[in-house]
DNA sequence: ATTGTTTTGACAAACGCTTTCATAATGTGG
DNA sequence: CCACATTATGAAAGCGTTTGTCAAAACAAT
């Protein structure tokens, strides 16, 4: 049953006294060989285990059929789960379509030393996405270099390399409207909005909300997570409370929740909260929140598609890919009381 | 700066009038060529901005200097993030070892097809590391297979396949040591017993813990949180409620802490928990939760060393390597009230 | 000088496949 | 039966390495 020697096309072609080549034409479903050739050498590559030595092929056509996936360091923390979904549904589409995927772990010396990946380097994959925003210095070596390049989640409007992200503009601005269709008009945006693209694009999706409502901008209304290094660090609550937050994603969310919790503020009686990106974190606690769903099966739908057109016209100039998120709804958003604005629903 | 030609042995060799044969050998350090010439070429290769082809130098050595990670579809659910940490930690590690770390997720229906994975096939992986338990019929597969084979985090006593685990017999009667150190005799397990060898060896542990403390077994006392399919379901709790749980997972002992709190049954004061895996539910909810950290720094260091002296001597047998693993201690266990056995500390 | 030994490096072949080109076989119309 | 187009097949070269063989050069021992 299973083949034990190697047998490669020549093995089929002796059996089948052919030549290699006419074997490697059937296989590949080329031209040049009769169709009912064609299914005897099939019939018999299945009779006896064949499979594609990949790495012959792909020195004389240079191609691995691998797609390299790199995440900095800083996004495969312990609590940090979306990434690994992401990677876990690129690699089944990946597979879906003939490629394997291959990941590689950005750790910041390589990143600080502008070195690019092992993988490109020694030439084990045909196309590279970069999963996870990281220096812009960095993130400037990909525009050199001889592969197809896909920035996925995230963007650099001067650095011009194709992205694939959710449109964060839009759902931020979405996600806030929500709130102010139910009467809230203080509402703050918590997220260090210079981090990310992700991040300044929901904030900024957040602002725009308010500028169509015709609600001031209160900067004491936007806090900040992290510190000057980037490093999540606690922060203080604004003295006059809002009435609603927009974090900027669910973990976050849940940490407000903690917080509001043990200044005894119930959520949403209280204190509405909204957040983004729909992963556990959002129904792990006992109020679910309601969070933007990233959309990630399209979004790494098309980002598959977008890598392989690319890597049969590498020419194609993407751009920005946007992909649409939706809102779910659940419990952690509550009509103002009182309330005298217009009201949908 | 950056090469845009290609730079073969063939570029350097051009370049010193010396052959493409000495190149490789140089750049191999293998004998053959004098330190002055071995040097010189370095020198150059690192000028011309040289890396090896390691597709070319695979199909002539049969050596792909990649790791294939097999990892069972269930175990990649939105929830589960416990391999996916494991699986960064061994890319990490692979990729300092020279090697670089390729996953294949393994759906029902390649499972079930006993099919092996198309990495295998396509001959891009130079051994294999199965991440999670699967169907028996499926790992005997492995047992046939040309390229080394590690089993992670599981084994099955009956395959011959190396495998690496943590001691889960051994912690299993530590974490129950440990309750009933604190005066707890009515003491439940939490788990499906038959559905992989971790919950078995966990719960065998507890069972023995028991014995040798003298507490009769309650067979009432074994509670499995998954139906006959594998499928996670609601349990039900014992009618007579015990004053400790051994919860064979974080997830579920962070799942059974809601369910204690709807009824008001508070932990640790009037029930305790212990838990395995040290993931992030055990820190998620207000009651941190004692656990048995499964030394994952370790296990993975240790897994990888095997894999690459079996990838150097395919001979080379480990059976089953058992990795120590350790207690962390935070506030779901309690000292039972009116105790009067021994106690220590 | 002559032989033996070692060191150094060149050369050809091979890994398993694809590609290009030449050739043989077949069919078509005059 | 010839010229031509079309289709089917194979021979040879090559992808960038490694490996084994062997000649040339260098050195040492006679």
């Amino acid at each position: 049953m299973a083949p034990q020697v190697k047998v490669s096309m020549d093995t089929i072609a002796n059996c089948l006294g052919v030549s290699k080549v006419t074997v490697s034409k059937a296989l590949n479903d080329k031209e040049g060989v009769s169709e009912e050739l064609r299914k005897q050498i099939k019939a018999k590559a299945l009779e006896l285990g064949y499979h594609m030595n990949m790495i012959a092929k792909g020195l004389k056509t240079n191609q691995t059929f691998n797609i390299g996936m790199l995440i900095p360091e800083r996004y495969v923390e312990t609590s940090n789960t979306y990434y690994f979904e992401i990677y876990a549904k690129l690699i089944k589409k990946f597979s879906e379509n003939g490629y394997t995927g291959i990941m590689e772990i950005l750790d910041s010396q390589t990143e600080n030393n502008l070195e690019l990946p092992k993988m490109y380097h020694s030439g084990k994959i045909d196309a590279l996405i970069i999963i996870g925003q990281c220096n812009k210095e960095y993130l400037e070596l990909f525009t050199h270099v001889s592969i197809p390049v896909l920035f996925f989640d995230f963007y650099d409007s001067q650095i011009k390399v194709d992205s694939i992200i959710v449109d964060n503009y839009l759902s931020g601005t979405e996600i806030t409207d929500l709130l102010i269709q139910k009467g809230h008009r203080d509402i703050a945006f918590i997220g260090n909005i210079y981090s990310t693209s992700s991040i300044s694009d929901r904030f900024l999706g957040y602002y725009r909300a308010l500028l169509s409502a015709n609600i001031p901008f209160n900067p004491d209304y936007v806090i900040s997570d992290r510190d000057e290094h980037g490093q999540l660090c606690e922060f203080a609550l604004p003295k006059k409370m809002p009435t609603a937050f927009v974090c900027n994603n669910d973990q976050l969310a849940y940490h407000l929740l903690g917080r509001l919790n043990e200044r005894g503020i119930k959520v949403p009686d209280d204190v509405s909260i909204v957040t983004f990106d729909n992963t556990i974190y959002s129904e792990l606690s006992g109020v679910k929140l309601t969070t933007v769903d990233n959309n990630d099966d399209e979004l790494v739908a098309i980002a598959t598609k977008a890598i392989i057109k690319k890597l049969q016209n590498p020419h194609k100039i993407y751009d920005r890919i946007l992909v649409r998120a939706k809102i779910i709804e659940r419990d952690s958003v509550k009509m103002m009381k009182g309330d005298h604005n217009e009201v949908s629903s």
